[in-house]
DNA sequence: TTGCATCTATCTAGCGATAGATATATACTC
DNA sequence: GAGTATATATCTATCGCTAGATAGATGCAA
């Protein structure tokens, strides 16, 4: 017998696949059981509900994030924009997978309250961050303004990896990189 | 009885905010037969398949993208990214729907290959045209430079309209729209 | 021997899709 | 024109399948 926690992790991990590529109603209980190995109703057991799914998701995802711009501090701000941006890269280069956040937000009229609640925290979580980098560039910025310019940001790497996807264009992601770093006031890192 | 047209329109127009506020995958037949007062069978006849009612969604959708572009010229390019812009700040207000092509590309998995294609003829047909602009606007770009620039601004368009429709925040879009003007080089138009 | 994790079996509801009947409008022929 | 055929648009009824979810049995481990 597996661990219970392995084995919800197990679950997860493969959820958090499926949602990335295909969506949140794109999936089921029978997707998951077949990849995990073990019967739909085990889903069940961890998960009681579909939406319950979803929610650990983006909390993980969440925490995931969380701990990524806590470990950023010994950098330098571009340093950290360049680690912050790099997973997004990745995720278009690898081809078939949006963000996971991004995905929720496109399916957000299916999510009960509680999961939709979730998916909005991550985002403010993510701007706040990249508010605060903002004015470490720019001191002469409002809070609004920073803000703002952290809204627009993080939409730009939405949408770009989006379009990435569907395109099957990395360089999509790439160029929207260019435009994120002169968005954000600093110089685009050198190209590899 | 109905003209086929008006029928077949009828649901097209259903469809169409069906699948902007759900997505392509939390949307049915039985829908649309409610909304339009006739039974699920009946679309059928109209639209054999579901992915048929995509293809004619979009490909409208495009059709009226073309339409609207080429109504644009005898302004100035400035007043041509402010009437481009302008459905997307519509949308953001009115608060429920996502661009229909934004969320057939976010459904991108769960559509056949004829679909998929139009998906990208969509953008491939707007980003040219904003590349146009980006040209005349800012000549010394190349052909390359222009297209990059046009996608990121695609791309910051329908992520802020994704966001704001999740965080009922028509404000991101109205920010993302001044980022918009000036990636393109422009200056923003005045408030209203 | 109690609690956890999983299984088998099943449920209800809904999905996309199809068959075949029906009513209505249009076109053709005598 | 009358009568007949054809095409169009809808209906009723149903298919096979999958969805998310649940009940209750089984096995295993502390």
């Amino acid at each position: 017998m597996h661990s219970p926690i392995d084995r919800r992790q197990e679950i997860l991990q493969h959820a958090t696949e499926l949602l990335r590529t295909r969506g949140f109603n794109a999936f089921s209980h029978r997707d998951l059981a077949d990849r995990t190995g073990v019967k739909s109703s085990s889903i069940h057991y961890h998960f009681p509900t579909k939406q319950d799914v979803g929610l650990a998701l983006i909390v993980q995802y969440r925490q995931d994030m969380a701990d990524l711009l806590g470990a950023l501090d010994c950098l330098s701000v571009p340093q950290r924009l360049q680690a912050f941006t790099s997973p997004f890269l990745e995720a278009a280069e690898q081809g078939q997978q949006w963000c996971l956040a991004g995905m929720l937000a496109s399916d957000y009229d299916s999510l009960d309250e509680p999961l939709r609640l979730e998916v909005r925290r991550f985002f403010d979580l993510t701007e706040d961050w990249l508010a605060q980098q903002a004015r470490l560039i720019d001191p002469g910025l409002t809070a609004v303004q920073a803000l703002s310019r952290a809204q627009s940001a993080m939409a730009l790497l939405e949408g770009a990896l989006l379009l990435a996807r569907s395109h099957q264009d990395p360089q999509r992601v790439r160029n929207a990189l260019d435009m994120f770093h002169a968005l954000m006031g600093v110089a685009s890192p050198a190209k590899v």
